[in-house]
Order: C-alpha cells, then sequence, then structure tokens
DNA sequence: AACCAGGACGTGA
DNA sequence: TCACGTCATGGT
C-alpha cells in the first residue's frame, strides 16, 4: 500500500486542497478550444479560448474529437504548441477526422510538428482515427482506450474526462509532484493507486456524480496552473500556499 | 546553454 | 514488474 489513507476520513486533506486552490484561482473552464472565444460574464478577466463555468462542453462529436486530438498530441508538450499544430489541421483538414484521414503521412507530420514527437503523434493519430471512427459515436471503455497505440493511462483519462465528461479523474505529473511534496503519497506510487486515492477521497466530500466530475475536471485543471508556478523548477513547492493545509 | 513541457513505449534486467 | 533510454519542437 504507497497511498496513506489516513486522510480519507472527516474532513479530508485532498478536498481542502481543492476548495483553497479553487478558491485562489477560480474556475478554469478546461478543454480550451481553439475555435472558442470566452465572451466574459464573471471574474475572470483577460481569459479567451475557455469556456469558464460553463460545463456543457464538448458540443458535438467534432469537438469531442479535437478533445482527442489535444490529448495526444499535448503529450510532454505545452498546449500552446499544440493550439498551433491544431490550426494547421484545421485550415488544411477542417479538424475532422475524415479530413485528417485524407492527409498523406508527410502532411501530417508538418502540421503537428510544433508539438513535438511528430513522428510517432502521426501514427498515434492516424491509429486513434480508426478507433474512433468505429466508435461511431459512442462512449469508449478506458480498456479500449488504453489498446489504442499511444493511449496511455493519462491520455485515457483526459480523453474520457474532458472529451466524454466521464468520472475519471487524471493523473499527471504535477499532480504526483504536488501530492508527494505534500506528503500524502509516495515517491513511488502507481498511477492507479494515486488515482484511487483522489477520487475517493473527493467521493467522501462530493455526494452527486455529475457535482464529481465538474471537480475532477476543475481540480486537474487547478493543479496544472498552480504547478505551473510553483512546482515546474527546483527545488519544488517554494512559496506553495497548500503547506498550510498539512 | 541547459532545462522543461498537461507521456508513451520498447528494451533488458 | 521496473528502471532507463528514446522520441523532438519550442520557450525561458
Amino acid at each position: 500500500m504507497t497511498i496513506k489513507d489516513e486522510y480519507l476520513k472527516e474532513e479530508n486533506k485532498v478536498y481542502k486542497i481543492y476548495k483553497l486552490l479553487y478558491s485562489t484561482y477560480g474556475q478554469q473552464g478546461w478543454w480550451p478550444f481553439i475555435d472558442y472565444k470566452y465572451v466574459n460574464t464573471s471574474k475572470n478577466q483577460n481569459t479567451s479560448g475557455y469556456h469558464i463555468g460553463k460545463y456543457d462542453f464538448p458540443r458535438d462529436n467534432i469537438e469531442v474529437f479535437e478533445v482527442c486530438l489535444g490529448s495526444i498530441l499535448t503529450q510532454n508538450t505545452t498546449f500552446i504548441s499544440v493550439i498551433k499544430s491544431l490550426h494547421n489541421l484545421k485550415a488544411l483538414t477542417k479538424l475532422t477526422p475524415e479530413g485528417i484521414t485524407e492527409l498523406n503521412i508527410e502532411q501530417l507530420k508538418i502540421a503537428i510538428k510544433p508539438s513535438g514527437y511528430y513522428n510517432q503523434k502521426t501514427r498515434y493519430i492516424f491509429e486513434f482515427i480508426s478507433f474512433f471512427t468505429a466508435l461511431n459515436g459512442k462512449v469508449p471503455t478506458r480498456e479500449a482506450l488504453l489498446n489504442v497505440v499511444g493511449i496511455g493511462e493519462e491520455t485515457a483519462d483526459s480523453i474520457l474526462l474532458y472529451g466524454y465528461n466521464q468520472e475519471e479523474f487524471i493523473i499527471d505529473s504535477y499532480t504526483m509532484r504536488v501530492l508527494f511534496s505534500l506528503g500524502l503519497i509516495d515517491e513511488k506510487a502507481k498511477y492507479k493507486d494515486v488515482k484511487e486515492f483522489m477520487q475517493t477521497s473527493i467521493k467522501a466530500c462530493v455526494s452527486e456524480k455529475k457535482e464529481r466530475i465538474i471537480v475532477y475536471q476543475e481540480y486537474h485543471a487547478l493543479i496544472v496552473k498552480h504547478a505551473k508556478m510553483f512546482y515546474s523548477k527546483k527545488p519544488y513547492g517554494v512559496g506553495c500556499m497548500l503547506y498550510a493545509l498539512i
């Protein structure tokens, strides 16, 4: 057992962390869509490309597909680079599965070059498109996603949580880093265990599934937002206010 | 100029 | 199972 489950009882720290992050940064409105410009109606000023406070995304199967592509392209890369690739693809193919399928390998490689690893990601995308097309609009199982070359645990959960609004918490390197720094998990804790730890903790505080999915979406986005500031350069966690909760 | 970024996979112990 | 090398562009 790599996870300390002493935190699962009473008001657990995982949820306290969420509340503090939320009150500090506010709603994040993930996932970003390249053609969606948020019209501001709340306190969150100077934000574009996000849908702050709106949870009815993706709005159609094309946007689902965009989340999937973005999830693959953003592997070990900044999303700014992904935006460039997505715009290239948009201009070339309208960002549709059919359009990308009609591209030859070299065209796709050039289009996604800004996001790096373009050789393997090109293969991943072609592989994913045949999988996605066969779905015919249905929600994929996590197991099926993991069987697609190029889709690991994080990418699968990213697709499920943001693309299909499924109750799957995403564990990324930032999440691991923050939780370990705060002493909530073992340094070598496994993805599956950390995910269960987060989900169990959140379930203890949020009874409605609908609400939990929103919490999962905002929580992951908040961790990335926070970690970019305090957990990017070593030593990690300098200036991080979350320590006050531990 | 080194280091990092919203990881996944293949390999050999 | 696990530790390690590889994949690659772009920003700081």
